[in-house]
DNA sequence: ATTTGGCACTCTCAAACCCCGAGTGCCAAA
DNA sequence: TTTGGCACTCGGGGTTTGAGAGTGCCAAAT
């Protein structure tokens, strides 16, 4: 039938506006769509015979259910893009980062501020990108600063001691060595590309070199936690009381990385994914849902991110605007 | 009248574990005073009269106002140090630590969970650290990349253009000159250390150089907002339904780093410093009292950390956590 | 002069209660 | 299949009430 589809995207819709309960006078009102309230009432008993919606209590209006979301959601294929104004806002914000760090900050700012919604941002990850560069510097009491800049402009540096004195030059040998071997290679390939790197060498060098490339592996894959940013979470509390009971285990769960990774991590075959209730395998995240997106890399998406709200959010704007950012961090990250 | 501030500090006591208003009788039987309640409320008078405590309402107990926080701050001069089970638990967790961004981190997270309140931690100030070691990394169309590695493992990196090509042994030959004139130079001093530095090059390369140094100076300068780093916001959600009404401007302010740092950032001769209620200069915090400490450094501190959380929190125990915590992450930044 | 027990008084909080109105489900007519 | 009518339900807001906690003050005791 036609018509509930309209019905249940109209509760949607007043839901989502108001927070409260719509009964079928509202729709019926502020909804053009010919029939009297109690055609409508008829309609919405069948919607909650198959379970899209449901009523709170006796007297109240209905409300969506996850299932009637779903459904709300899957109707609204086509995500429709947001205005030139918008567009060339977000750009123009993006593009005034100096860094990586930066545009990871300025990518949950905006995403938090556009939405209204806690906004979660992944770095881009060390395991799909590639080696830049790699830069040793020389400390006091035989250290070595081992530092690892990415094709993406991440840096990350370990102190690393060393078994004997070295001195600047054999430093720099060693620096040009590990570059020509490994700029340039993507991280996976990097532990074999260096296996063989100490027995190259001069015996008496080779302790060292074994330090500095452990050093390096070490940089390279212990690292299974990635880097996560979040903002907008005062947006959770903004919202009024009736959040409040489920908004500290959300709270904890935001400083939990691991939970924001499962969060985002889980691979999806579409770009956009929208997790609805109880769709989401987190216990916490029953009243919430999560829109998330693959950026950078195109069809080897490189990160995600993404915004956790509410059920009752507003799909289509949350859904234009997440599309919409991972589209430009996209570029601007892989474009270095 | 020495009994009077046995009562403040009883009150304090019952209030801060409690919750909640504390009457004369409360105080009478948990607390040994070996008098009457009568003679409490006699003091509890006084007390009022002089504006260290307030009664909700008629007949309700009472509690501190912040002048009767300040007392009983004032009067709690030494602070107790931690168990040594903490002590070692602290730094055994600040240890593992593999660069500074996890030096943060955990700090923070070491704050939180030892006050249960909102930890925020200033990264090491660029201002007053020196320049560890600078790296040049040639890049495709023309570009290079300039990293600043700090004394306290700070690091930070930028990208510019350069006017023509320029080839690997001329740029080694620039990092080479570049580091012997800052390497272990303040920051404040690197400007007219490098101020000459383009000069004294082949005129061919000059103009090279100078976009170079620019983007240094750039990196240093121009970075006012200092990193800070933040976590334990669910904390002040999970403190029952009374906060809720500050809890938003306040998750709010906690995202504006600016604010973190006007937070923080007030000097003071003395280490510990405990600002309650309207002492803040904030009018979002007038509900919050901030305990913070410089750290690293010693007589010239080189960044701040520190907790926000309700009046009525536990001052002993979070004064000795921020004093301890400061003073850990203090010697583990300067000693690199 | 200070401390103490007694006592009347005040005020909040929680429970009980009531009632209005929104919204429903169903039915019979169109 | 749609529509208007109508009886019914139930939650939420407002008011009422009673109990209890706590106070201030006073007069007696130390």
């Amino acid at each position: 039938m036609e018509r509930r589809l309209s019905v249940l995207r109209a509760i949607v819709d007043e839901f989502v506006r108001s927070g409260e309960p719509v009964g079928s006078k509202a729709i019926a009102s502020r909804h053009v769509l010919g029939v009297s309230p109690a055609t409508i009432r008829n309609d919405m008993a069948a919607l909650e015979e198959e379970g899209y919606i449901t009523a709170p209590h006796t007297s109240a209006g209905r409300i969506p259910t996850d299932k009637g979301y779903r459904l709300f959601v899957d109707q609204l294929s086509n995500v429709k893009p947001l205005s030139i104004a918008e567009k060339s806002a977000i750009e123009t914000f993006l593009n005034q980062a100096v860094d990586l760090d930066d545009v990871m900050l300025r990518t949950t700012k905006l995403l938090a501020q556009l939405t209204s919604q806690v906004a979660v941002v992944q770095y881009p990850s060390l395991q799909l990108t590639a080696v830049r560069h790699v830069e040793l510097v020389s400390l006091p009491n035989r250290k070595v600063m081992v530092v690892l800049i990415s094709d993406t402009g991440r840096v990350e540096q370990r102190v690393t001691e060393i078994a004997t004195d070295i001195g600047e030059v054999t430093l720099d040998e060693f620096r040009h060595k590990l570059n020509s071997l490994i700029s340039g290679v993507r991280y996976v390939d990097v532990p074999w590309k260096l296996g063989e790197f100490p027995q190259t060498l001069p015996s008496d060098q080779r302790a060292n070199a074994a330090s500095i490339v452990a050093c390096l592996l070490e940089t390279l894959v212990e690292r299974p936690e990635e880097k996560i940013v979040v903002s907008g979470t005062s947006n959770i509390a903004k919202r009024g009381q009736e959040q409040i009971r489920t908004l500290a285990p959300l709270l904890e769960a935001l400083e939990e990385n691991v939970v924001l990774l499962k969060l985002l991590g889980e691979v999806s075959s579409d770009d956009l994914l929208v997790k609805i209730g109880h769709e989401n395998s987190l216990a916490q995240l029953v009243d919430a849902t999560v829109v998330s997106s693959n950026y950078g890399g195109g069809s080897h998406a490189i990160a995600r991110l993404g915004v956790v709200g509410s059920t009752h959010m507003n799909y289509e704007a949350n859904m234009a605007a997440v599309s919409a950012v991972a589209s430009y961090v996209g570029r601007i990250v892989t474009e270095g």
